[in-house]
DNA sequence: AACAAAAATGCAATCGATTGCATAAAAATA
DNA sequence: TATTTTTATGCAATCGATTGCATTTTTGTT
């Protein structure tokens, strides 16, 4: 089966026995046009089931009315959850979300970067892979002059507009949480430093300790990747390291839950022997059989800002303006068991 | 800051001296080209950084290279891991996927279907929403001669490909399973029968049933929709019924999860008192306190094979020809708890 | 050296829509 | 009715790349 030969302004145009420039203008409500052809115009268009060619629009205009998306994981509630927002602000305005998965790698990142430049996106939203050091990629699409919105994760580039969680201030709540319900050992399993999110979280979590006097145990603090294996390995290896603590403040749900999984194989019982806390509030740290307390990040809302960050920032293009707007969302503590 | 100034093939043709034409024919690298002005050439578009414009070569060629892929939710592991498939082989030939989601809603996934089209994308790939009857907006894409291919949630259309797996197999197996364990009234929470996946599944059970001289008590069948909290209702409502069970196969991981809880929340043992299997072998059944049987279905292979498919079509497509490829892969169980 | 054959390059149309400028048609004014 | 003003429409270029056909240049043959 073949392509169906699509129905063109021309087709139109000799329709009516009129030049393709007057069907176009009245396709587009010009006011160069007069009631009588717009009218004769618009009701050929439909009979002869016309759509405008986005192709040829996009190549006259330079506009393409698709934004790009990238993000580390697409099955990540809270990235879905961002691109959901992004979808709910920018679907109604007419532009098109194209999502693209870093798959946490850089170079696969990069090339994503390309593929969406080379598709003439009108912008684009990242959330930066955790092996993202290198930032020349990301600053060659500004340097095209594309807008581009960071969220979440987020790295400091001039000109770059961004929009994050006070991750600082969740943690410094979530463990204070714990301090307060009266645990005095808390040990901290974060993510590598390189993401400010996961430096923040660690700030927070100090700063918690020492507003409160508790002395930090470096030997109580690991960096590890955001995997249910991740946590399961770092809690044999604070076990190893005998040195007893009573709670566990995790940067991640998922090292979380493989943290609970292994202490309760060591005949921990959790929360009355080991108090434990995430971050992210995925879905399931709420339908576990002893829900976990959660920072949430309201990702929705993340995305919905950006959105219109960039909706802003395509308007400051038309006036030649360049402006860098910093959005910091703040967090919510999710108290369960 | 303003778009940049692209390079065209024209600005190499003026720096050359050359006609255009030449320039795209050494791009392409034509046999009727000098090998001196092609290599002139090259060198020039590297020096210059020229990257060919995706917009204009669509706009002549009618390809795109970007293929639509739309699904309920992009945060299922299932859906997610399908995408994933479909990538991995679709990407090293240069296709770039566009991911959308129809949010169950069918208006949505028309509306999605709709979007594509008018991207102008050589190909879709598709399960259904849950709120999919009417298929004339799937008949239009068709229609349009764009390749189309369903895959795990399928609809009858003829000159549509589909890949899915068969989910009778899945469920006789999950369901035989559990009586081979012992267990003898099984419950069966399943899905809308609209979807063909859950009309396979409770016919699967029903079988492994009869095969193994079970009756069939209706008291014990449901169908409610792929959430945790349809699970807690669920079994709210079997246990109302006060007709005793000591097993149930549910066609979602998300429905067992909630199942499971309510279970528990009534003093059941799982799986002492009462087995669980579930259905989709979603990330978070391997991390449970105890660890959920369920049925994997290899997504990311059938996403793989979804891809296989549409590029035997589209080269179909230049030969003419049509053909509706149909592929059901087999589910494997998973034996845990 | 003269001519045929082969190779390299250019011209101009095409894909579909938009738009500045020119012209034709209609309306308004004298 | 003649002339000016306003309104409506058309012409042709443009966005960037491709390609059939023509033309020029090069190579090969006698």
């Amino acid at each position: 089966m073949r392509q169906k030969e699509k129905v063109t302004i021309y087709d139109i145009s000799k329709k009516l026995n009129i030049s393709a420039a007057t069907v176009s203008r009245a396709l587009n409500d010009s006011n160069r046009v007069s009631l009588k052809t717009k009218e004769l115009v618009l009701k050929t268009a439909k009979a002869l089931n016309y759509q405008q060619n986005a192709l040829a629009l996009a190549l006259k205009s330079g506009r393409t009315f698709n934004v790009g998306v990238v993000v580390p994981y697409i099955n990540h509630t809270f990235f879905a959850s961002v691109i959901r927002g992004i979808e709910e602000e920018l679907e109604p305005k007419g532009y098109h979300v194209i999502i693209c998965q870093s798959h946490e790698d850089v170079n696969n990142e990069a090339k994503q970067l390309k593929t969406l430049l080379n598709t003439h996106i009108d912008g684009i939203f990242i959330s930066v892979s955790k092996t993202t050091e290198d930032v020349k990629h990301i600053e060659e699409v500004r340097d095209e002059g594309i807008p581009l919105i960071f969220f979440d994760r987020k790295k400091d580039i001039s000109g770059v507009s961004s929009v994050t969680i006070n991750d600082y201030e969740g943690a410094y709540n979530a463990t204070t949480h714990l301090i307060e319900q009266g645990y005095k050992k808390i040990a901290h399993i974060g993510g590598d430093h390189k993401l400010q999110i996961y430096k923040h979280r660690y700030d927070g979590y100090v700063a918690a300790l020492n507003d409160h006097n508790i002395a930090i145990d470096e030997n109580l603090i690991m960096q590890v990747s955001s995997t249910v294996e991740a946590g399961i390995e770092a809690v044999k290896l604070l076990m190893k390291r005998k040195i007893a603590f009573d709670a566990l403040f995790s940067a991640s749900d998922y090292v979380a839950l493989g943290g609970m999984r292994e202490l309760r194989a060591h005949g921990f019982k959790i929360p009355e022997d080991i108090g434990v806390v995430g971050f992210s509030n995925e879905p399931f740290t709420k339908y576990l059989e002893r829900p976990l307390t959660t920072v949430g990040q309201t990702p929705v809302l993340m995305g919905q800002i950006a959105a219109q960050v960039f909706l802003e920032q395509i308007s400051d293009v038309k006036k030649n303006v360049q402006v860098e707007k910093k959005v910091v969302l703040s967090p919510e503590l999710y108290t369960r068991d």
